[in-house]
DNA sequence: AGCACGCCGACT
DNA sequence: GTCGGCGTGCTC
């Protein structure tokens, strides 16, 4: 009997989200093993796709006719057991295909191209032959795409069969090569060829001298010739003439590049450092799977622990694993993981590329890297044995992927820490709710650092009533406090960074006499400005009111929508300090490439007094020479129509408030609000997490929200608004009764930006607690909504959404 | 996704 | 009568 193996084809619909029977054919047999990528036939014609092997020698329920394997990609596997496992979980939780799964875990040069290919297989009148292939009996499908005339004079010959359409996968990647040269002669021999060389031809002279030096070595063509001095073609006629062989090698791309690794002594721990430390170690040596939530204050080195419980993993002959936040993936911290752990340290960033990710992936896989540091994806890291896994700031919201597949670093982590045995370790000086909650109840070992390593309290913290700023002085984004303080700073020729609060920009109104913002009646959650209907709506629930031209509250005229631009506060703030040098950084100056770092750089070299900018600029930065932090307008996240709005903020203010007087020098923040009152702002004014998460917790319970419900956002859109509405109300409906009795079915509304690239979107939000059918349910909506509905209709679920905007 | 099959309107 | 429109079903 043919062996068999099963096959996920790389066909991103949810009829074809299961495995493929094929045969393996003859000279392929016992090669084959599962999480290799394969070429196999798929559909009628002469479609080729690329496929992953999921298992190998188990027969399929399929019982018609199998098709051969066309080829293998891979020589060894690229996903191994455990990322396979990884992967079905994955998919299964997230409501994704599972060859969506495959590709989130590899770098994108293992995802195939395919190529359709256009051939002459008949004869075909002149005129329409040079029209369409010019010369070439072979055309590119891809390059005739958009020319709709050309296309449908193929699809005419094809169903003539005068031409048929191959497809062709090919692998995209591509391990760098370089050439080298090995000398071929002993010494004794280059001396003998010197006496065959002509007495003027210096070069080749030089060349055999070179070659002699080497005593064998085989070096890279570029090396020798920088070592030589000699061209590139005197190489080539000494291979000629046989006294070298030229060759061709692997190496990898150094993203590294000139990154100095400054190896410094390890500072000493203070008390609380050392006991989160012995206290994870002791989870490291025992393999336990512990969470731990290490809970530390700005500047309480949380990083110095991670780096003690690295070192430890490694010495038990095992890896680590590192998470952090995209944004605060700088240099700084990156080298000093390289520090203290050289080139056994592997870096999975945005800003390399594909090249540079593939070798960087390549060293893990071999096991040339035992630490990977790297932002949400590299959770897929293909370590082996790992023995450690770290999430920095694991409050931040981009640990989750808000594209299929929907899935949370932190619960990746958890499942991969599970499978290994290892201890898990989520530090932040503002935890998530769930992870505190957690930590509340014993879920995860909590470990706290209260006090800073350089001995210095926590920055006070003014907070100025902005109501009252423009009352007496007009519009203004700086108070006369901020302005004097800022004055000082100049004056003293220290630095200052002020953040302006972009999130939410004009996304709702406000009231600017009394600082109101118009809320959902039903839902206590600020209703979100939709400027093309000139409305107020809310969308968990769909209530909508018309935009208020008077205060409900104070009945003031002063409503506006609410948000203000970086380049309008920095001509603001140029007029009341005109000698000032003000560096602006938002998206817009920070667009290109290599900008972020660059005017990061000039302000740490004090090119410039004052940097203002947006939340950009609240993460992982350290200027000692930064004695003031001003935050132009707290109140911008505050009023989100989200419930994680008083979260994000808390967590944001808590962040700037930390970059005052990192060093020496004491700092000092200021927070201008329109709600001085707020609990948020005066409990981040207090430097007190503990009691804001008391209180959040309550209003948590209260609105039945996270940590106390989980949520799933079920998202169904449609080019028709109609249509997308009916799809929505009939996924509802195949919920309502099927559920338990605490579950909560909110919708369908419409989603905020209600019409995106044509479709329009509805969506519902299902609140739980413990609900054991859901999960199989909305699979099956997932599963039937082809069929269901029309071929327009996509259905995505989003399982516990960071925004419902 | 992409292709074939199949059932209705405007043309040689 | 046929060419070709796109609705529906299937791909080992």
């Amino acid at each position: 009997m043919a062996e068999l193996v099963q096959v996920i084809v790389d066909v991103p619909t949810m009829q074809t989200n299961r495995p493929y029977t094929y045969r393996v054919p003859e000279h392929l047999e016992r090669q084959v093993q599962p999480g290799m990528r394969v070429m196999v036939p798929f559909g009628r014609g002469s479609r080729e796709v690329q496929g992953f092997v999921v298992a190998v020698d188990q027969p399929g329920e399929f019982d018609g006719d199998l098709k051969d394997l066309a080829g293998v990609m891979d020589l060894s596997p690229v996903l191994n057991d455990e990322l396979l496992k990884l992967a079905g979980w994955l998919a299964d939780q997230t409501y994704a295909f599972k060859i969506t799964a495959f590709y989130t875990m590899l770098p994108s040069l293992l995802k195939a191209q395919t190529t359709r290919l256009v051939r002459l297989v008949d004869e075909v009148d002149e005129q329409t032959r040079l029209a369409l292939f010019a010369d070439q009996d072979e055309l590119d499908l891809a390059k005739v795409q958009t020319d709709p005339l050309a296309l449908s004079q193929l699809m005419r010959l094809r169903r003539a069969g005068k031409v048929v359409i191959d497809y062709r996968v090919h692998d995209r990647a591509r391990a760098k090569q370089i050439t080298t040269i090995t000398p071929t002669l002993s010494f004794d021999d280059y001396e003998g060829e010197r006496l065959g060389v002509l007495k003027n031809a210096h070069a080749q002279r030089n060349l055999l001298d070179y070659l002699q030096s080497l005593a064998g070595k085989t070096v890279p063509l570029k090396q020798a010739q920088e070592e030589s001095g000699l061209s590139a073609a005197t190489f080539t006629t000494g291979a000629k003439r046989g006294w070298l062989k030229k060759g061709q090698a692997e190496v990898y791309r150094d993203p590294s590049g000139a990154l100095p690794t400054s190896p410094t002594a390890p500072p000493t721990l203070n008390q609380e450092q050392a006991q989160a430390v012995k206290r994870i170690n002791q989870a490291t040596d025992q393999r336990t799977a512990e969470t731990f939530l290490l809970q530390g204050v700005t500047g309480s080195g949380k990083t110095e622990v991670y780096l003690r419980a690295i070192e430890r993993a490694l010495a038990n002959g095992r890896s680590a694993l590192m998470l952090v936040p995209e944004i605060s993936l700088t240099p700084q911290i990156v080298s000093r993981v390289r520090g203290r752990f050289g080139k056994q340290v592997a870096v999975l960033h945005s800003g390399l590329s594909n090249g540079e990710r593939y070798d960087e992936w390549r060293r893990i896989k071999r096991g040339e890297a035992k630490v990977v540091v790297g932002a949400r994806s590299a959770v897929f890291a293909p370590l082996d044995n790992v023995g450690l896994i770290i999430m920095d700031e694991e409050h931040e919201s981009s640990y989750k992927q808000d594209d299929a597949p929907r899935y949370h670093a932190r619960n990746v982590a958890k499942w991969r820490a599970a499978y290994h045995h290892a201890p898990l370790v989520l530090g932040s000086a503002t935890p998530s709710l769930e992870s505190r909650a957690r930590a509340a109840t014993g879920l995860y070992h909590r470990l706290t650092l209260l006090h800073r390593v350089n001995q210095r309290p926590l920055p006070p913290i003014q907070v100025v009533d902005m109501k009252r700023e423009v009352q007496a002085r007009g519009e203004t984004n700086y108070s006369l406090p901020l302005l004097n303080l800022l004055t000082d700073r100049l004056n003293k020729g220290q630095q200052s960074i002020l953040m302006l609060n972009r999130r939410g920009f004009s996304s709702f109104v406000m009231c600017r006499d009394c600082g109101y913002v118009p809320k959902c009646p039903n839902c206590d959650i600020s209703l979100t400005l939709h400027m093309d209907s000139r409305s107020l709506k809310c969308h968990y629930c769909g209530h909508e009111e018309r935009i208020p031209n008077t205060c409900p509250n104070c009945q003031g005229h002063r409503i506006r929508y609410y948000g203000t631009g970086t380049e309008k506060a920095v001509a603001e703030l140029q007029t009341y300090l005109p000698t000032a040098r003000i560096i602006r950084m938002d998206v817009d100056t920070t667009r290109r490439k290599g900008m972020h770092e660059k005017l990061l750089t000039k302000f740490g070299n004090h090119e410039a007094d004052i940097l203002l900018g947006t939340q950009m600029i609240a993460k992982g930065l350290d200027f000692p020479g930064v004695t003031l932090v001003g935050v132009l307008n707290a109140d911008t996240g505050l009023d989100l129509p989200d419930f994680r709005s008083s979260e994000r903020t808390f967590d944001l203010l808590a962040q700037v408030a930390g970059r005052a007087g990192r060093a020496d020098e004491a700092g000092q923040v200021v927070i201008q609000t329109f709600n001085p009152d707020n609990y948020v702002i005066q409990l981040a004014r207090a430097h007190d997490y503990e009691r804001f998460f008391v209180q959040e917790m309550n209003l948590r319970k209260l609105g039945a929200y996270p940590p106390y419900y989980y949520t799933v956002r079920v998202m169904g859109s449609h080019p028709d608004e109609q249509m997308a509405a009916r799809v929505m109300q009939a996924v509802r409906q195949e919920l309502v009764g099927q559920l338990d009795s605490q579950t909560i079915i909110l919708g369908p509304t419409p989603r905020a930006i209600a019409r995106l690239k044509n479709r329009y979107y509805y969506q519902i939000v299902i609140k739980y607690r413990h609900d054991p059918a859901l999960h199989a349910r909305l699979t099956a909506i997932m599963e039937g909504a082809q069929q269901q509905f029309d071929r327009e209709t996509q259905v995505m679920i989003d399982p516990d959404p960071q925004y419902f905007l």
